[in-house]
RNA sequence: GGUCUCAUGGCCGAGCGGUUAGGCACCGGUCUGCAAAACCGUCUACAGCAGUUCGAAUCUGCUUGAGACCUCCA
């Protein structure tokens, strides 16, 4: 609880890490941009919700009451501002020859079987579009009244241009209107917009639309921003604590929606705006345009062309917590195996932290050890610090096991529960024993027991034999101090 | 073109003016029939140039290189 008043947060915002102060003492409402489900996310996808995981998990772990919404877009955005291009999720389901619909029924049960497998908390709610579709209209109708929208041939556009009589439109990302409009993007002919940087708020439905809705403007469709205003001022209200998404959401969509809030309730809907950075493959940002992507089951399966062998879910997790969620990442082969030995190496000496013996007192801070845990996360989640610091606690405990430490009968309860508490709930990474071969274990036992045999007798052709064949069929055997053992 | 990030030892990756980041690899050691594993120890980098400062990886300027956003995007 001591901890909850220390914590600092990089608010995009204002481009500063800020003391965290939620606006209900006790209570965090966090809002997180989810993917739409036109297809199976990708890693990059993954990362920015296992971040967004990991912030979950520390708030929680602080004692917060945290109410965490993640939207689910089931409704297909059209692109174009003319409005001839199709949604996404429309073009997926006319491609499978199915409705819309199903389609996101179909990502969306994949997207809940990656978060099982890469250990994700649920969030409290994950609403979805197309079931706020009236909350959507009601905002839009908000806006119109306040004249920061008009109406357009049965569509609904935000008038930029008279917002930023009253707001700062581009407090978010930075951008200045008059920069944007250097862009070659100019109006074309049948453009319904009056300028160039209003965006839809209802988008008039095309015949081939495979979802329209009823609205006062017509039959058609949500703009793109509008869901999310919708959604985080239904569950959280006008005001709530953090909003998060991935980098290349904070323009246009963030900026959009602070547009939006400010346009219907007056108020910026976050007090804390939060982006996680991209994941890169060779240096570039992971994306379905660029096609350099790949799936979170691939890599789990070992079926992607990009690395020779499969990594389990953990170490990819792992892998992922020694990056800060505001620094790019990049995979590539020898940190994901580096990755994989820190964490046995971690593993092992959490294990090994209930087996130590205990002395009198401790020879070293433990109490520091366990504070310097929380200090890191609480210096803007800063996860890579994190377990730095947890490998100077596996240290001292193997240090303890050699007999070069000592540590009291309280301080190793207390780490031990901390530990666990930072590895298990907040970093989300189990470290689970491999799984039990329960056919093979009496096998095993038998083999173990007639090389143990030939050692006695110093048969080390008959035992090296054994070894060596069984390392042929991938089990591994090592001759500690207390006993072989094999995996 | 505009706006903005970033450049760290063999690899990954922290760092926000002075202190050992950490992991992996390498090397040395302990252990071991041998091996593997495990553990301990070692290795001291900050793109280039100039400046500010008692002191800079950390601040400023310039140069070079990479990337993001400005269009759907986590």
């Amino acid at each position: 609880m001591e901890n909850q008043k220390k914590l600092q947060i990089y608010n995009s915002l204002t481009g500063k890490k800020e003391l965290f102060v939620p606006l209900h003492d006790n209570y965090v409402g966090m809002y997180v941009c989810g993917p739409t489900l036109y297809s199976e996310p990708h890693m990059g996808n993954m990362r920015t919700f296992i971040n967004f995981d990991l912030i979950y998990r520390y708030l929680l772990h602080l004692g917060y009451r945290v109410k965490y919404v993640r939207n689910i877009t089931d409704a297909g955005h059209i692109t174009n501002s003319a409005g001839y291009e199709e949604d996404s999720i429309g073009k997926a389901a006319r491609l499978e020859q199915v409705q819309s619909l199903e389609i996101v029924y179909k990502y969306n049960l994949k997207f809940q079987e990656l978060q099982r497998i890469y250990n994700l908390l649920s969030p409290s709610i994950e609403p979805t579009a197309t079931g706020h579709i009236q909350e959507q209209i009601e905002i839009i109708e908000q806006i119109l009244q306040n004249g920061y929208a008009y109406v357009v041939n049965g569509s609904v556009y935000f008038d930029t241009q008279k917002y930023m009589q009253d707001f700062n439109y581009g407090i978010l990302s930075g951008r200045k209107v008059e920069e944007l409009s250097t862009e070659t993007r100019s109006l074309n002919a049948q453009d319904e917009k009056r300028f160039f940087a209003d965006f839809a708020l209802w988008k008039k439905a095309n015949p081939e639309d495979m979802q329209i809705w009823r609205s006062p403007w017509g039959d058609g469709n949500p703009g793109w921003h509008i869901e999310c205003t919708a959604m985080s001022t239904k569950y959280l209200g006008k005001q709530f604590d953090i909003h998060g998404g991935g980098m290349d959401l904070k323009f246009p969509h963030h900026e959009d929606e602070i547009a939006q809030s400010c346009g219907s309730f007056g108020c910026n809907p976050a007090k804390v705006w939060m982006h996680a950075n991209m994941l890169n493959v060779n240096g570039q940002k992971m994306s379905k345009s660029f096609e350099n992507y790949f799936l979170p089951k691939e890599i789990i399966d070992g079926t992607t062309s990009l690395f020779k062998k499969a990594y389990s879910a953990n170490v990819i997790r792992f892998f992922m917590m020694q990056a800060h969620y505001r620094s790019t990442l990049d995979f590539t082969e020898s940190a994901l195996d580096a990755a994989e030995k820190g964490l046995s190496r971690l593993s092992e000496g959490i294990k090994l932290v209930e087996k130590i013996t205990v002395s009198d007192k401790s020879s070293f801070d433990v109490q520091g050890v366990i504070q310097n845990f929380y200090e890191a996360m609480n210096d803007d989640f800063n996860a890579p610090i994190l377990i730095a610091n947890l490998f100077d606690a596996v240290k001292f405990v193997n240090l303890i096991n050699d007999g070069k430490e000592t540590i009291s009968s309280d301080d190793r309860a207390l780490l031990d529960k901390e530990m666990n508490g930072f590895i298990y709930d907040v970093l989300g990474v189990e470290l689970k024993t491999a799984s039990s071969h329960s056919k093979l274990n009496p096998v095993m036992d038998l083999v173990m027991d007639l090389r143990q045999q030939a050692r006695q007798n110093k048969d080390w052709t008959t035992s090296d034999k054994i070894r060596n064949a069984l390392e042929e069929a991938g089990i591994v055997v090592k001759d500690g101090k207390e006993g072989t053992t094999w995996s």
